[in-house]
DNA sequence: TATGAATGAGAATTCATTCAT
DNA sequence: GATGAATGAATTCTCATTCAT
């Protein structure tokens, strides 16, 4: 668990270039351009971090390093289960949205089959989902939530938030004159809205 | 909207190509493996289709070409709110199975700021997006949806399906002896009722 | 045993590369200037030859190709044994006079263990060294040769051979007045001599 | 003639970079890799050698050292130009058997024309052609050798010697089960053995 | 149209060497 | 003397694209 420290320059260097993995994807990134942007010696990355894969390996273990240890800890904190599912997807679309390279790269690794995610980044995601499989399962008097696979409301709050953040600069392009797209705050509140609605029991909602 | 027909030769370049760029994205796809896997030359590749990027575009506009279309047929065809909601669903749930290199490309695009996504494209998820908010005016008795940011919903299906569909080959990967991942339909089901529950007027669900 | 037939490209690379390898050993040799020596351009090198340690297999496996077949033919055609060995001396004389890439390549090879050999070209010497083992074992009345391992002339004629050859350069720098460097022939001569009065039974020669 | 005295961490330096550039060559020896195995800071090998082509000179210049000294010390004290000739190659092939790296240095600095060794080292072979040039022109009444070209002989000696001594991890590889390789003893023995047939006067050998 | 060969502009990586402490 | 970090100049190799037939 010991997390090394790295010096400024690699960090200057990790940081960099996980928002450049983010943008252009790997392939896309090019690491002359990373010297660059980063103002560090290219010799000096290959230094730190011996090549392009193991850089990149290590700007995901990172970028994924605290995620389910911040949501599991946010939804302990919450009394009820509908709470604790609020905390889940607030805390997941606050890190998000701090990180944007997070969902960024969380989407294109997803797309190409996670072949390249190192393990502990694949784990946090494990652990996400487990965590909320453990909320539906709660068995409060007052949220009792339906037996449901919790893959379905993982994916519905993770994919909807990534989609969310990352079209953002794409929706702001087109900026319409009418009803303006709601914020993230907005976003999340509708999102849990409509979770919390159709995974509780007894809800007396439409059967299809 | 002439459909320029391509030959046997043009359409084998195109499929390999799709898929090649689905599973590495721009960047990641060679030409050279591009001629391998096709079995065409190199250089009839570039006489059929000018340029990578020029092929990208071709590959995105016939990919993203009837989506749009036919899931507003398909929600046309459903007479109440609910239906056609989940006719939306299972139309879009249906094409990005049948096709799998679109979710893929979409997230990957989305994921880069859809920089490269020919404005046909864009213009079949804006369409999609239309689509689902005069669903949700729907001012039918029995279905009268909620009054909600249509994006919510709009990124819950997409988003969730996207995910849920790229991911397949990776959950396989981490095979699990307990509890399955739902199947396609169990998770569209799943997908609907939540959305339905949450998005009914009047629903009695849980306030946050 | 098909020999593939280069086009003038290919051709041109690998003789040019023959050349700086025995030069400048594999290390010492620079694609670069290997581009610009045999006038080809770079990418059309990696085309016709994959790449560098690819390029080197070939040039040694061609290099020592037809070695063992030459000197086994002019063997084979000499009467008695004495003049077997007169021909092996004399035939990998001229091979290796005539191509003075090889004497080079081989010493650099041996002396780094043959780790970057082809087999084809260990077993070239390999042949060479069976075929004197026969020579040696002639049991012609009038040249009946000691019994001894043939390792012992082998290396005394390949390491004399190409030390004297490769050293040319080199001992032509330091030009002395004095008795002049033997030419070829003549140390080719006393190379044959040396041997054959070393290696012929019941030779009178001192004991040590 | 002052040898300067090494401390250890420079000697440690000059062993390991002497054993590496055996192997690998000048251009194959790499810095990094020379840090490693000496287990010596990079920073300090250039404090105590300034670069690597002075390392290079300085492990070359040591390892030629004492070889002319140690040869001729040895065939003076023999009595006879046969023991003489005999001293010469079992003293060579002593020094080159306990420090493999010279014979394996030496044929790389000859097929490479020499041009990177430093003069001091040349002189050594230099003085080694002489003095068996003196021998062979010894007048002893028991032992008077052929008129001949000491160069042959002297190639045939330390050609022979290097070629069999550094393809010994190369034949050792492989093992053939008939009639063994000759241990270096064998291999020295049939060497003079031979030498000395030949090179005797009135040598009643073949004429070619 | 089809194809093997060619090419220039990159892009990743290496390596000897130096610097600051 | 020793050491971790930094650096510029190579060096190997790649890749989209074009050419000649």
């Amino acid at each position: 668990m010991a997390r090394q420290t790295l010096n400024v320059t690699a960090l200057k260097i990790r940081n960099t270039a996980t928002e450049m993995f983010a943008e252009n994807g790997y392939d896309g990134t090019i690491m002359d351009e990373l010297m660059v942007r980063s103002g560090v010696n290219k010799a000096s990355i290959y230094y730190h971090f011996q090549d392009k894969s193991n850089l990149y390996e290590q700007c995901l273990t990172h970028l994924f390093a605290n995620i389910a240890d911040a949501v599991i800890e946010a939804t302990e904190l919450a009394p009820t289960g509908a709470l604790k599912l609020q905390a889940f997807v607030q805390t997941f679309a606050k890190l998000a949205h701090d990180t944007p390279a997070m969902p960024a790269i969380l989407m294109r690794e997803i797309a190409s089959g996670g072949h390249h995610m190192p393990v502990t980044a694949r784990q946090q995601m494990q652990r996400l989902l487990s965590n909320l499989k453990m909320i539906l399962n709660t068995k409060d008097l007052d949220q009792p939530f339906e037996s449901i696979n919790a893959l379905t409301p993982h994916f519905m709050i993770i994919g909807s938030l990534c989609f969310y953040l990352t079209s953002q600069p794409m929706r702001e392009g087109i900026k319409t004159t009418e009803k303006l797209d709601p914020t993230l705050e907005e976003f999340t509140q509708q999102l849990i809205h409509i979770l919390q609605s159709g995974l509780v029991k007894n809800n007396e909602g439409v059967q299809s």
